[in-house]
DNA sequence: GGAGAGTTTGACCAATTGGTCAGGATCACG
DNA sequence: CGTGATCCTGACCAATTGGTCAAACTCTCC
């Protein structure tokens, strides 16, 4: 007769899987500003150190929070991880579910390339969060790599491939060819510590000398004959 | 009067950097065995956790030892770390050595891509090892890549851009050509969890699909004219 | 301005983790 | 076969870490 079913003093309603949920339909402003800050905080800590290389306490120091007024907004470290990769999962696939049959093939994929490009220069932080994750076996988004992720891939292989048998781009294995977008595009925010420390660039002067060379690359690569 | 400058009970010297070293000049067998032992196993823990994310514990279970045990060969974790990196380096970038200048300059880029990917099919931890590293900034290599490696890939750089001056292939930015290289390799051990779980292959099937096309890939890149 | 919802915190806890140490077991070799 | 060097271990320790909790503080809205 002591303890209730779950946590139900205070009144944020956490969610099955820890995510933190407002009591009534919407969040207070509050909620919004701290969850947020959370979220940005954790983001900075877990890309820079993977899961289990971040604490609770640099992510609370990093949000001028403290510990456990961050598990008042995230039931666990877990907890916060799971929110971080759902949240930015979806604009982190959005250039490719651009990727349309309207248009010239070559410059629609040379495009993505340039898209993609620009995501690793703007969100590094982003990327390394999911390279961590894969590096590591991916243990908290395999079902989604294996389910939306194949599905989406499986969708823009069969375009490609279409392009392909119409001639209208070079006859390409279109499952590797995305992994080696996604491959040459990120490793300028996965790697970043080592292309720095062979380039030493002024800024981030190198992405320009990246895009035209990936330029050249995918459009001698995938023009027809 | 108590202790002595630095350990010297027990027999094994360790190394200012907590290498283990004979006392003498060659090692035990039974240090030659165990060593190895242990550097394999933290390969594995290692390459799968990261550095902060892999113990002790983890290890000395992998590799059949006390925890203790593995202390009396090296001196903390991070010296095993240490040792691994250091061990493994040479033998990692020494496909890029042999890039040479003798030869057909667009079929020796492309059998320095074909023996990177060989390596990240028979090398897969060693190449998550690194990858591991580098995604968390490089913290204990920085000064390896930044000298060594740095000087390695300036001079392969060089021989490079000659080639393109000569029209032996056409011109592109040898930095990124490189890093290209070495992003859509290694893609094939680092994000393997990836791979894997889009192309769903049968053993190792897709590697040459993967060959094929780099091969078309890098052949039509850098082919003159 | 007061009552209840919502927010924050210091103190605390159990588990994990890197590492130590004294002593015992075992090996190599004269 | 004995003795010193080498190898191994259980017990232990201090620090870190994820997480809890009761109490206090603050905001909102009547």
């Amino acid at each position: 007769m002591e303890r209730r079913a779950v946590k139900d003093f205070g009144t944020l309603r956490i969610t099955e899987d820890g995510m933190a949920m407002p009591e009534t339909s919407a969040r207070t402003r509050i909620q919004e500003k701290n969850i947020s800050t959370i979220l940005d905080a954790a983001l900075e800590v877990f890309s820079g150190a993977g899961f289990r290389g971040a604490t609770l306490d640099q992510i609370a120091r990093a949000a001028s929070l403290s510990k456990p007024n961050l598990l008042y907004y995230f039931k666990s470290k877990e907890a916060i991880h799971r929110a971080l990769l759902s949240a930015l999962l979806d604009a982190w696939l959005a250039p490719l579910r651009t990727l349309d049959s309207g248009g010239e093939p070559v410059d629609e994929i040379v495009r993505y390339v340039m898209r993609k490009l620009d995501m690793a220069r703007e969100l590094p932080r982003e990327s390394r969060l999911f390279a961590n994750e894969i590096v590591q076996g991916a243990p908290h988004i395999l079902d989604i790599i294996e389910g939306p992720l194949k599905v989406l891939v499986d969708e823009k292989a069969s375009l490609i491939r279409k392009w392909a048998a119409e001639g209208r781009i070079a006859e390409v294995d279109p499952y590797h060819l995305i992994f080696s977008i996604w491959a040459t595009t990120q490793h300028y925010a996965d790697f970043d510590a080592q292309v720095r420390g062979i380039l030493r660039p002024e800024r981030d002067r190198h992405f320009d000398d990246a895009a035209r060379f990936l330029t050249h690359l995918y459009r001698t690569a995938l023009t027809p004959d």
